[in-house]
DNA sequence: ATTAATTTTTAGGCATACCAAAAATAATAA
DNA sequence: TTATTATTTTTGGTATGCCTAAAAATTAAT
């Protein structure tokens, strides 16, 4: 298999599998990747011979030990050079995973532990999403989708789970950047969106928007 | 046809057509390649159709205006990215050239610019070689190669032909890097070797090697 | 002008990474 | 529990980009 489509298909398993916690099922893979069923059924059984990851048969999918190493290198490189072409380079954050989904398969490890040290080994990328560091060691934390908070609660946003284009752009007018504080008002009994305050503005957020944005509760 | 795999033939027709003065044969393109003629004859086919080369069987190849295009985008990328690595990020001019023939492939022409920009816009890489501006624009220049050079006279060194980390050490151990002023002292009738003054040091340069830098001479 | 060497092309194959359509399984709803 | 729907797998194909071996063409040497 050529080194890209392994890298493809090890950090879309990782990335849905919610830190290799759930099993991936192969519909969701098609989906993500954009690709027929059947050439995941193929590709599949050639990772599990690979030794990547064990996958069985109408059941699902999930990562060996050396399936997650390979995936943490890959989100560890697609991190750090979003952070980089955001931090270093002025690119905003709606445009920058286009570029990484190319630059991550850039396999030079000097490379992108000096980029590391130039923004000084972040922990998080511009999206929130968290970073693993050279060895693979990822940080935890306690944050929620927006679509879980309770009502006249703070909040801070830390992260999104959507990085297209669209979506981002659409934070920014509503200046939900990440760091914001935020203040459920009002959850919409009739379609569940949320009404919330955000830099002294109401925002009227609709559910599938709230499944996308990750917040911390402030105390 | 993969993009990767057009890129990578056009920019080896141009860097073999000497900027696109010479015809290229089959042959030349496998060795650089380090492909099969036989496959080198189907691309070219393909690449004709394409209206990327212009392609006469047991003749030779020639790229055509939009052949010329594009290979200057490659080539402008991959330079550009070198730049960056030794200037910016602390690389050492033997160990980028690996590297870039992978950047070179990610397709954004923001990022190339931005880079560009952020090195001031340069006109030569760090083997010596020029970079095509955004338009294409490409340097011209009188060096020579040091295997032309005559005797008793001063020269600059201005390049290098050859990008592998184990030349580039060898000039590197004898301070022949870019800008260092040179003497040459005599030729070798028996072996065509030149012995020159580098640094108030002599060196022995190989006729191999004497092909492969690029010097300057001084009125 | 022949012969020899080299280069190029043809022909036949192989692995990868996809796809569409049909068959088999599993999940959901009636 | 059966019928319906959705997912997964099988089967049969396609396009790419390579390869080897052998034939053909070109170029160089005698
Ligand atoms: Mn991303
Ligand atoms: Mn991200
Ligand atoms: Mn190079
Ligand atoms: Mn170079």
């Amino acid at each position: 298999m050529r080194t890209e489509t392994v890298e493809n298909y090890l950090k879309t398993i990782y990335n849905l599998s919610a830190d290799n916690t759930a099993v991936v099922a192969n519909q969701q893979l098609a989906d993500k990747l954009a690709i027929n069923p059947a050439s995941v059924t193929e590709a599949l059984r050639k990772l599990h011979e690979l030794k990547y990851v064990i996958y069985e048969k109408s059941y699902g999918t999930r990562l060996t030990t050396a399936g997650v190493k390979m995936a943490l290198n890959i989100v560890r490189r697609h991190r750090i050079w979003e952070t980089y072409l955001v931090k270093e380079l002025g690119f905003g954050w709606d445009e920058v995973h286009v570029i990484a989904e190319e630059l991550e398969h850039v396999k030079n490890d000097k490379l992108i532990n000096k980029l590391a040290e130039i923004l000084g080994n972040p922990v998080f990328d511009p999206h929130g999403d968290p970073i693993p560091d050279a060895k693979g060691k990822i940080q935890k934390s306690n944050f929620i989708k927006l679509s879980e908070a309770k009502i006249k609660n703070n909040y801070k946003v830390m992260g999104v789970t959507d990085h297209s284009t669209a979506f981002l752009k659409y934070l920014d007018k509503h200046h939900l950047i990440i760091g914001a504080g935020i203040i459920v008002k009002t959850i919409e009994e009739f379609d569940n969106s949320i009404i919330l305050v955000c830099q002294k503005k109401e925002v009227n957020i609709s559910p599938k928007a709230a499944e996308c944005i990750i917040v911390q509760a402030l105390n």
